[in-house]
DNA sequence: CCGCATCCGTCACGATACTG
DNA sequence: CAGTATCGTGACGGATGCGG
């Protein structure tokens, strides 16, 4: 895999130019229930039922779109057992942990410090 | 400086509930324009014109509603000269910068990937 | 019973014009 | 230069219903 040594420069030919393709991808995982699901996901792998019922407040429509998109950027593995009835997994990919191992570290400050910020 | 970061349990306690504060902060911080305001910031203090146009794409009403609510939550100073034409500059708070170094690792991780992501 | 697709209302967003 | 006001559109999101 490669990985580019240079920390590239965010503010002059990254993210901030409208054309950037990372703009698709932070749109992807900062979307309204992506992050909520990424978190969910990142302690264990859940099924179908047990994330609508963790990420509170997601409808089916919802959770079932960002999982799609989650799905396709290669984030989350779904994995569907063919039994009656149907039994669906989801999980990180390797993929999926290396962005959550950057996301909760913001999460937790978040979580941490949503109450003096609202204050 | 409070910087006890005791490692919430995010998924029982934390933003997955519904109702947590923080589920607001995380709408503000992660809303489309407020991620890139908050990396544009990161680098320097900018003037309104200058974050319109490194802000690829944004319209003027959506940084100003952007700005004024990252003004509102601590993250972002606004300093306003009294001067004809006026001048107003916009730099991150100490809060601020506490957000955006969680922020920055996870942007790059993302510019870095996007490609790979979206082949 | 679990997962997904379709319909339809709402509001967030962008374009434009205007003010201090 | 730095915003505010108004309006039209389109995407997002919730409720409902179907398929396996």
């Amino acid at each position: 895999m490669k990985v580019s040594i240079k920390l590239a420069d965010l503010t002059t030919d990254g993210i901030l130019s409208a054309a950037c393709p990372s703009r698709i991808v932070l749109d992807h995982v900062t979307s309204k229930w992506g992050v909520l699901v990424l978190v969910a996901l990142s302690e264990q792998s859940l099924r179908w039922g047990e994330l609508r019922r963790m990420v509170e407040g997601v409808s089916e429509k919802m959770l079932a779109q960002t999982l799609k998109v989650l799905e396709q950027d290669g984030f989350v593995l779904r994995v569907a057992q063919p039994t009656i009835p149907p039994r669906v997994d989801y999980s990180l990919t390797d993929r999926g942990r290396e962005l959550t191992d950057r996301l909760l570290p913001l999460m937790e400050w978040i979580t941490a410090n949503a109450g003096e910020i609202l204050a």
